[in-house]
DNA sequence: CCTAACGCTGACATCGTTGTCAACGGGGCA
DNA sequence: TGCCCCGTTGACAACGATGTCAGCGTTAGG
């Protein structure tokens, strides 16, 4: 087995490319036998083995191998071990997809998920769930990446549909799912995450937004702060817009004018954020506390204040729990979403529907909880400028 | 639309359900129509429309249908108007998987992606660049997660084939992937990551475990630490091996005995090696820098150094990078890899074999860099204690 | 002893689509 | 005019599996 020595310090994209030994020497190529010793010895080598190969290694009817492969009963102990040993010894796995054409119930036991980005650490915690769900009952699952891109939303829901998934998980991002209509009426299970539908009803799961963004807002009133910024997701979305109106609303709940409270919107990311706080602190008269609504943002705003040395005397707190939050100094104070029971949750109103549950659509609320940690709980103090 | 206010501090796992107006009210039923007009009533109400419902909509043949949907050439501008405007009336997507049982290339546009879990955050990256490159292609990727179980690779990677999975990538820990030969022996394109292939032969995209382990460890010497501690993965995964090794070698190039010097392998997550660090700082003689061989481990050993209050004088370098390790104080010091392009360059060797490159087996290894933080460069002092 | 019932089995149609092939009609050319 | 070619179209078989059904042999019951 070569070793390969790297420099030092290489230069991430280069890379060290090692040939090993020949692999893979036969090309593609479609069976096309017939007899039965051509099928026989093609299945072993070449070509995927069917069902057909398998019944005429074991000298028995295609039927007899498919109610073997599926348990049916009704085939005696010796038929089985037979059938069983032809199986194992061409490798045959039946193909799910031509078998589900003729069943009865037409499952593909496939679900679609998608999610903002599977790189995203709520996403992925909702991906996980969801599999965790899904593998108890063999179903596969499907993930894509949405990137807040309504073409992208709905080419994946395309791409879903056109594979025959089972059931939808969807964050979506377009003004308007009603192009879901069509395929809700045919039955089609669809469950919403983190944003909730608009022009369809379907069943959906998602953050008490609104709530948890008043706790945070809230919070940061009590520890004395007046001049506090929202700085957010895009506006068109419309959990960024529910944890807006949470924060608005508790400042005028507080007393607070609402109408010069800074209120940044359209970030989307760790730099745009970053970027929108630092020039927050160059205007004049700079928040005390910030109340950051996207984890991705909370990150942004960390690094600013960072950069400006800010962050001692800067309250924060995030919506969305930041990876490793408890570990910075001052430590992250945030409003936890509970990912992994929205993923749950989820599957599980997908599974529910799938077994016949056709009570009407139905909008689960998963609570939020605050955390504190220190950057929620930093005092106002009289302006350190 | 109801509002759901929540109590402010609720515990997570509960949660509020609020019923909305009727949906779905058709129970799923499969169609029988047979005559003209059943047939079309039916295919936009209950149903999933076939190729057949449109062809009878738009008064042409089915293979009229399917030559507009893909595009083939040889159909009138008038007939092609007419057979979408069909289409979209009852909201037509053509079924992949029925014409790939037919189709001859029998390409289902579909690839199996395994990783260790889609919730660490370097699958995250590795997956979402396997989804990018196969966005561009226009193939979806099923994700499934390992959790470092054997019997759950071998089924994954079996409702990946049952599936007729195009290609996989794959993560694996099994002793022993000839159960992958015949497949193999098929032309199935499969790619290893992150854990090279035993048993056969096959492409493989893969850090530099060994090198990237010897630069951590090299770096840590430099700063004049004599006793350094190694905690790590399963001794049988193969890269956790890798990186063993590097370290001891490091340490012998060094003229450090390896015979003492700690070693704990098989952690597996953050409280597992949070425990062991904690138990290596009560046993005499404590190590004065530490090389932890994972991310998560990583984590962990941040956590223990914390409690012990050991962060500031205690050295560490982390395989694998960690979210925001460049805020923590002392910032984490890692090897880092490149998840992203262990994904990308596995994604184009997959559509590489797919598109006929019948090149002996490659491995490919992704270079590691050394991104210096802090708390690597703790210098060696006398014993705190 | 006859018949019904049952366990076991395979022939056949079928699922939704595409590959093959032949038919049709019109235009260009000899 | 006759022929061929080509663009357009649909009938039909086939892909790999399952649902249906009928046939076989054996056993239980009358």
């Amino acid at each position: 087995m070569p070793v390969c020595i790297v420099n030092p310090t290489p230069h991430i994209g280069d890379r060290i490319v090692t040939p090993l030994s020949d692999a893979n020497p036969t090309p593609p190529e479609r069976a096309a036998g017939r007899t039965d010793e051509a099928l026989s010895a093609d299945a072993r080598t070449r070509s995927r083995p069917t069902m057909r190969h398998v019944a005429t290694l074991a000298g028995v009817g295609v039927k007899t191998v498919s109610r073997v492969i599926n348990g049916e009963p009704n085939v005696s102990a010796a038929t089985i071990e037979r059938v069983l040993k032809a199986a194992r010894s061409l490798d045959y796995e039946p193909d799910l997809h031509a078998g589900n054409l003729r069943r009865a119930d037409g499952r593909t036991r496939t679900l679609g998920l998608l999610v903002g980005s599977v790189d995203n650490p709520f996403a992925g915690a909702v991906h996980r769930a969801v599999e965790d769900a899904a593998l108890a009952r063999g179903v596969a699952v499907f993930a894509s990446s949405l990137d807040d891109d309504p073409e992208r939303e709905q080419a994946a829901v395309s791409a879903f549909l056109r594979r025959r998934v089972d059931g939808l998980i969807l964050t979506t991002v377009s003004e308007d799912q009603a192009y879901l209509a069509p395929e809700l009426r045919r039955g089609t299970p669809v469950v919403f995450v983190d944003r909730q539908p608009a022009g369809v009803t379907s069943d959906s799961v998602v953050s008490d937004n609104t709530a948890g963004a008043a706790v945070a807002t809230r919070h940061l009133i009590a520890h004395g702060h007046r001049r506090l910024a929202y700085l957010g997701d895009r506006h068109d979305i419309r959990t960024a817009q529910e944890r807006r109106r949470g924060f608005l609303d508790e400042l005028g709940r507080a007393g607070i004018a609402t109408g010069d409270a800074p209120v940044v919107e359209g970030l989307h990311d760790e730099e745009t954020a970053r970027q929108a706080t630092l020039a927050l602190f160059e205007a004049d008269d700079p928040p005390t506390a910030i109340f950051s609504a996207q984890n991705l943002v909370t990150i942004g705003v960390i690094r600013a204040l960072r950069e400006l040395g800010r962050h001692l005397d800067t309250a924060l707190v995030g919506f969305d729990d930041v990876p490793l939050g408890d570990l910075l100094v001052p430590g992250v104070t945030v409003v936890a979403q509970d990912p992994h029971a929205i993923g749950r949750i989820a599957a599980e109103r997908v599974f529910a529907r799938l077994d016949g549950d056709e009570s009407s659509a139905r909008r689960t609320i998963v609570p939020t909880r605050l955390i504190e940690r220190g950057s929620g709980e930093l005092p106002h103090r009289a302006s350190a400028r």
